[in-house]
DNA sequence: CGTCTATTTGAATGTACTCAAAAGCGGTGG
DNA sequence: CCACCGCTTTTGAGTACATTCAAATAGACG
């Protein structure tokens, strides 16, 4: 069963009782998603969360100029969800898309937020998990502060392994914060 | 009192007893630090969370070329610390000091994670502002992919005029992710 | 095999940096 | 009150990193 790939997830942080995790397993809907197809598109109110458990999806930023800056991959093991808009309720500024056939668990803003008072071993989770999130994320924007292009791709080659093996140079490049031809450079060369 | 401040900035997102405010009050210590001192310093087991009441701060992480590179700024109302450290115990990578004479209130992990043991309102509290940080940060990275630096600029000043009055150009300089030489050509027609 | 997309390569360009020097500003002591 | 010191800001010329645009090549897929 999928669900177990996230009970094994909770149970890094948490340990979950059965009844505990029958609770969890109703509050969430399993989907699955085609290569291209949208979780989450810019303007809508983006009120789920998912997490894969098969395949990979993507989160971007498609800026005034057309290009597309991807702030997370998300493949097996990862949560996904355009935070500003899943937190406050507002539009989202993201898009959320496959960029492989994709299977992932959803549960929306208001089932974890029940979720949360019927048992607050699972805001415990999420505290933890959005902490984590945010370490992550601190490191890599000091990151792109600091290095320079080869150096943040060798550093993500290191990291991510699997998504450099896995990626189109394109999604990588967007990911990184430099052009598709650049990194094609960066690559065969240097 | 200074705390006061803390319990309006909780008193946002959860509603407190007067229990549970004496309850938070004993975990915490009041602490001053003069300008140009340090909260935190790279190397260091930074288990404490600052919230200031007065003054300002920030984060930072200093390259292997010896520039800075400013995470956070925290005036007045903001918590700061080196979510790395403070969350895994590992040792800090950021530096963090006072650009002003700053008081805060500090918090260890220890005590925070007791706090949420005993009431997991607090927990709740914590989840919400790490949300909030993600989305923050996030915007942040996003920004700095999209934009270039004179647009950037212009975000800052609209987002934190406070803090553009505050700081030095150096500051908000190694905050953009520029020089302050490119920083004064900006502000002077660019 | 043909079409569509992704990658490679090169020349010209742009954004921001480096380095250096000058000018401004604030605090301190004479 | 002025003079000096240290630090920040300004300004400019030359340079580095990465982009843009265009065209050629390679891969993927029906």
């Amino acid at each position: 069963m999928s669900i177990d790939l996230l009970f094994q997830n909770i149970e890094k942080h948490i340990v979950l009782t059965d009844k505990e995790k029958s609770m969890l397993s109703d509050f969430l809907e399993e989907k699955t998603f085609r290569k291209r197809h949208y979780f989450v598109q810019e303007g809508q109110y983006a009120n789920y969360s998912a997490f894969v458990t098969k395949g990979c999806m993507r989160s971007y930023y498609v800026d005034t100029n057309g290009f597309e800056h991807i702030l997370q991959f998300a493949i097996e093991d990862w949560w996904i969800a355009d935070m500003m808009s899943y937190t406050t309720g507002k539009e989202a500024r993201l898009n959320i898309d496959a960029l492989e056939n994709t299977e992932a668990l959803l549960i929306s803003r208001e089932n974890q937020l029940k979720l949360f008072e019927v048992c607050p071993k699972f805001e415990k989770y999420f505290r933890i998990i959005t902490e984590n999130g945010i370490v992550s994320i601190q490191n890599r924007l000091l990151e792109n502060m600091s290095l320079l292009a080869p150096e943040r791709y060798a550093n993500f080659v290191k990291k991510y392994p699997i998504l450099n093996q896995r990626l189109p140079q394109t999604q990588i490049a967007a990911f990184l914060g430099i052009t598709p031809e650049f990194l094609s450079k960066i690559r065969n060369r240097g």
